[in-house]
Order: structure tokens, then C-alpha cells, then sequence
DNA sequence: CTGTTAGCGCTTTCAA
DNA sequence: TTGAAAGCGCTAACAG
């Protein structure tokens, strides 16, 4: 089946096949279980013994065969991480987060992308299962009640599972995620503190037709990605507190991208009564809208202002720079792990919900609207 | 050992051990072997019997233990990478290209962070050798000919590796990288071009003690990455090419940090010959000089001229948009994959070294050297 | 075409 | 304390 292995290869040369517990065994002139026992780690081994496996051991260029003995342990000492995107900086953090958590207590990870496509995930999910990994963090992109049969046989396969950054309703798991709803209403309501009632909000949900009632655009939100529905919600929020009436021409539909955005924000720019202020609810949808109001010869904060979501060192100098709202994204992820790994040791914690804080970080976007704005 | 399994479990109760194949082939009514073939997807099955298994296999929701298989095949499907940080948008931009490519091709990967430490990648290498992972990629911290152990035990266990992002001298290895010097010397020409002679280099090796000569701030640079020193080399034959005398303190010398930057741009600015353009050789060097420049109350271009490294769509919004070279970093993960993929297959392509394009995104951060400025 | 029989390299009783 | 033997779930020869 597979060749046998001939010693130390000094030459770069492949080797057919990994030495093995039994070789250094022979070659410390033991059994076979002694030589296990103090490469694993486990039981009884007298000192001279225990020298002579572990000389032997180093000399062949001896390591242990994880899969082997996940084979017979029954754990693997992994975790399983699916997120949309690792090439997104947001979930690289996160990433880095759970990573950087995990390692320390000895778990390694491996990441699949799902590119915000369903099928895909569920696909990661059965590659997980498959791995037999130890426990799974997902931010799944699932928001329809059925779509989440793929979490939960998972779970029927014996693997906790946590969610990160996105709740999915009516799934009984611990999740770790940031109050959205209320970091977009914090937002909003800064600007409306300064002054502002027009206020533009970028991206908002993509459908093709502009959803006119207030309802229409929840319904549609609720077809997207949890975050965004939340953000929306705050954006309302603050309106509804601020007793300003919302106005549909204000909100970006279509496709979540900068280009789009920069479509959407030049529209809102050329209406009679323009928003004095626009609230971004990612970073593309920032840098477009960025792009649309210097292309529209404004200035902020003085013509319009700005706040975003994710904030970033370049966010910080921008000139002006940029008020932001910033995720913990590592610490998200951390929690994610932390949690996760509790589950893994057996620890029935009660099913839990980690809200961490985000932080509003005020720079110099934000100004009271100018007087000399076209009334409509 | 383990708990048997106990059928499909409506509730969401963890069950103790997931199905198998002999139990899909008790529920069949088959051979095991006759399940395993199918379920497996190798040897021939009758129709009528294949359905009667794939039937009972979906009823009791068996998944592949792909630990079993890999046991006996000898093979994981499964790649490791090997990083300084996968929460670095460059990184996270490679991991994403290696991803997507052998996600395409039925790997997945399992990626580590070093931190740029290199006993922390010693020990993620560790990890992938005993995990048995098919090939690795990694982009290493190694800088010194010793440095390359753990790389070398890879590969005398018969797992190919390549470089990806960073050559590793005397490594006779597949990499895949750009050119760093040729990059970096096209900035700075440009900027030469320009007009400027006095041009600051942001960041450096990360000495206490300023380099005072040429050989000395090279020799600092050969301990750090191969890829900063290759940059510095860059800006160096630029110089050259255009008879610039090199000025020891137009380039920063310290820890490779955001606040150091600041402080060795402000540090320049306050020279009685302070530069006129700047080149930072990585996105938070080109911050850190963002921040440098204004607080000395000058603006670029006018001022003073900026070209950086690491494209974003961030410096394409800055006001004025940044001059910047472009990574293609999903491309060299895609690279990097690919060529590993066919060492995998057994294909024993010729060592070979591929360098990717970069770009020079042309701007609007560069402009002639201001005639007042004050001569020496 | 189908079932039986060995392993893969480890861990884990169980005797010695 | 050490060694022998069985088993983890699968693949792969081998008969039938």
C-alpha cells in the first residue's frame, strides 16, 4: 500500500513514507507500546526507556501521526471557522481572533469561505463534518428558517457549533456578534444631534424596484444578510426617535458594491432636497460614497457629513478624518473561540448570546448642516 | 472507546458517535464492502443495490470519515499555509487565492499565523507535518541559511513545500513572489522623475543604532525580512541610478511600527534639508506618514511627494488620491496553490521562481519639489 | 459484481 | 513497569 521508510534521508530526496511509532520501537529496541506510551505521552515509562525512545525517536526524525491517533482518540483537536470571505479584512480579523485563541489552548483551525453563497456553505459545513473537526464557529449567510439544516447536522453529528457575527433566528446556539441595530442608531442619531433630518443610508437592501413603504424595505432587508437588516433597523430607529419622517429616496438599493454606491449617492446628491448627511453601513459603501461626493464637488463635513461602519487606520487619515464605528473584530473572534471551546471540553454552558460593544469613534465628518442648503 | 451510535436522533441531543459505513450496510442490507464502494465511489455496484445504500445512507445521515480515509490512503486533501498574520489584508488577500484555488481543485487548507515568529513557525510546521497535510505554503520569517531546518523536515517527510511572498536564499525551492527591488525602484525613479533628490524611505531595518553607511544599513537589512531589504535595495539602485548620493538619515531606522514611522517622518521633516518625497515600503508606513506630514502642517503634493506600497481602496479616495504600488495578492495565493497542487500530483515541475506584476497606480501624490523650499 | 480479509498508525485495555 | 492484542472507520487486494 505505501512504501516503507528507509531512516534519515540526508539528500532532499521524498521519502515513501513517514517513520512510525513502530520503527523507533525497533530502533530503541523496545515494544511497540512503550515507545507509544512515552511518545504520546501517556502512562508508565521508566526513565532509561523513556531516554533511549525519545534519542531514537529524534534520530529517525520521528512525529506523531495526528490522523492516526484522532483515529483512535476521537478528537482532532481542531476547529472548523466558515465566514463569507478571509480575504475581507473585517473576517481576517475575526479569523485572527479565533486563530490566535485556539492555538493557545492547543486547537488549530481551518478557515473555509463561502463567498456569501449558501450552497457553499453548507458544502464547508459537510467538509467540516467530514474532518471530523472538534467544533465549528460559522457566520453563516443562512437567514431563512430552512436554511440552516446543515447547522444542525452538525450538531447531530456530535459538533457544537457557534455563530459570529451573525444571529440566525430561531437557532438555539450561542453567538457572539455586536449589537448592529444599535451602533447604526447610535450613528444616526450623532448626526441627527447635529442637526441633520435628510440622511442618506448606504447600502441598504439589494432589490431591484425601490421599496416605497417603510415595510417594503424591511421585507426586503429581511431577504439580506442579518447585519445589514440590523443596521437598517437602527437607521430607523433614530429617525422614528427623532420623529423624522423616512423618506425612501434616501436609502441605496441594489447591488452591495462601491460602484453601486457611487451610483446611488450621486442620485441622492441630484434630488431637490439632497441629504445633508450619509450613514455607510460597510467600508465600500463608504469609499464610494466618498468618490460620488467629491465627483459632485462637495466637501465634508462642511457640504455633508459622514459616518461609517468599520473603522480603519486609513479612516483615521483622511483629511478630514473619517468618524467611524468600530468593530472588536478580534475580540469577536476570541469570544467565538473561547465559547466554542468551552462547548468542546463538555462544558454545557446554558446557550448564551455575546453582545460586545462597539465603539463610535468621532473624528471630524460630522458637522451641523450648512444654512445655505437649497430648501426644498 | 467510543459510545455507539443510536439511529438518527430527531432532538437536538449530541449524539455520541456519528454513523459509519458498516451500520448504512446493515441498514442497506449489504456487504460492507458494497456500502463502502458506493459511499466511497470507487469499485463497482450494482444499480439496485447502490440505491438501496445511498437510500439508507441519507436516512441515517452518514457522512465519510474522511480521518478513516485518509488513514488509508495515505493522502488529506487538505494544504497548510503558513503566515506571519492572517488578519493582515495582504495576507488574508494570498490565503483567499490559495482558498479559492485548491477549494477548486478538492483541498482545503488549514492555515497558521507566526506572528513573524520564527519558533511559532517551526511549530505551526510541526502541526502540518503531523496532520499530514498533503503539500505547504508558506511565507516565511527565515532570513539566515539555519533558519530553514523545520522547511527541510517537511520535505524530507515527503510534504512539498513552496514559498509565497518571500524567497528564502539557498532554499532551492518553487516560489512565488514579485520583485520587491524592481518595485520599489520604479516608485522611487518616479519620484525622481519628479524632480526630487531628497527622498526619505519609510521603513527600514529595524536597528537601534542609525546605519551611517551604506553597507552597514544594508548588512541591518540582510536580519530582517528578505522582502523590506529588497525594497530598501530598490530605493538604493534608484538613487544610484540618477547619481543620488545616499543620506543615511532620510531613511527610518526602529521598530517597524505605525507611531515609529511618525516619529521618523517628523524626525526628516525637521532636517535643515528635510526630504521633498517620501517612499513607504508598507501600508501603515505610509499612514504613519500621512499623520507626520500634516501635523508638520504640510500638504501633498505640494509639499512634499508620497508614493507607498499595498494598494487599497482607501488610498484611492484620499484627498488627493495616493500614488501606490499594487500587489496582486489573490493572484499570488492563486500561484502559489497551483504550483504546489501539481508538486502534489506528483508532477516534478523544475524548480521554478515565479514573479507576479506589480503595478505602479499612478495618482495624484506626486508632483515637482516646491522651488521655496529652503536649500542647505 | 459482492463479500471477506488485511492493514493504515495510533491508543487503550489487559496480562505478564 | 512493559508487552501483546484489539479496535478506531476506512480502502484495497483477493476470492467467490
Amino acid at each position: 500500500m505505501k512504501g516503507r521508510h528507509g531512516g534519515m534521508t540526508t539528500e532532499r530526496e521524498r521519502v515513501s513514507s513517514p517513520p512510525t511509532i513502530s520503527e523507533v520501537a525497533a530502533a530503541a529496541g523496545v515494544g511497540r507500546s512503550t515507545a507509544a506510551r512515552t511518545l504520546g505521552g501517556y502512562g508508565y515509562v521508566s526513565p532509561e526507556l523513556r531516554e533511549r525512545v525519545l534519542a531514537a525517536a529524534e534520530q529517525i526524525g520521528y512525529r506523531t501521526n495526528a490522523l492516526a491517533r484522532s483515529m483512535s482518540t476521537g478528537v482532532t483537536h481542531t476547529l472548523g471557522v466558515i465566514v463569507a470571505d478571509i480575504g475581507n479584512p473585517f473576517f481576517a480579523g475575526v479569523v485572527r481572533g479565533i486563530s490566535d485563541t485556539s492555538r493557545e489552548r492547543g486547537f488549530d483551525t481551518i478557515v473555509l469561505s463561502t463567498h456569501e453563497d449558501l450552497g457553499e456553505e453548507i458544502a464547508a459545513m459537510n467538509v467540516l463534518i467530514d474532518k471530523r473537526v472538534d467544533g465549528v464557529i460559522v457566520a453563516s449567510a443562512a437567514v431563512q428558517r430552512a436554511d440552516v439544516a446543515h447547522i444542525n447536522a452538525a450538531i447531530e453529528h456530535g459538533i457544537p457549533v457557534v455563530l459570529v457575527d451573525r444571529e440566525v433566528s430561531h437557532l438555539d446556539l450561542d453567538a457572539v456578534v455586536i449589537d448592529n441595530r444599535a451602533a447604526a442608531r447610535e450613528a444616526v442619531d450623532s448626526l441627527i444631534q447635529a442637526g441633520h433630518t435628510r440622511i442618506g443610508f448606504v447600502w441598504g437592501p439589494s432589490t431591484d424596484t425601490r421599496p416605497t413603504t417603510r415595510r417594503d424595505l424591511l421585507d426586503a432587508a429581511a431577504k439580506n444578510l442579518w447585519t445589514d437588516g440590523e443596521r437598517l433597523r437602527g437607521y430607523l430607529d433614530a429617525l422614528d426617535d427623532a420623529g423624522i419622517r423616512f423618506d425612501p429616496e434616501l436609502v441605496m438599493v441594489g447591488d452591495k458594491t462601491e460602484s453601486r454606491a457611487v451610483d446611488e449617492v450621486a442620485r441622492m446628491l441630484a434630488l431637490p432636497d439632497r441629504p445633508t448627511a450619509v450613514f455607510c453601513s460597510e467600508t465600500d459603501a463608504m469609499t464610494g460614497t466618498l468618490r460620488a461626493v467629491r465627483a459632485a464637488g462637495l466637501a465634508y463635513p462642511a457640504d455633508i457629513s459622514l459616518i461609517g461602519f468599520d473603522d480603519s487606520s486609513w479612516a483615521a487619515v483622511m483629511d478630514p478624518p473619517l468618524t467611524m464605528i468600530e468593530q472588536p473584530m478580534h475580540e469577536l473572534g476570541e469570544q467565538a473561540a473561547a465559547t466554542l471551546l468551552t462547548l468542546v471540553d463538555g462544558g454545557s454552558t446554558p446557550r448564551s448570546l455575546h453582545t460586545l460593544d462597539t465603539r463610535l469613534m468621532e473624528r471630524a465628518s460630522v458637522a451641523p448642516p450648512s444654512g445655505d442648503m437649497p430648501l426644498s
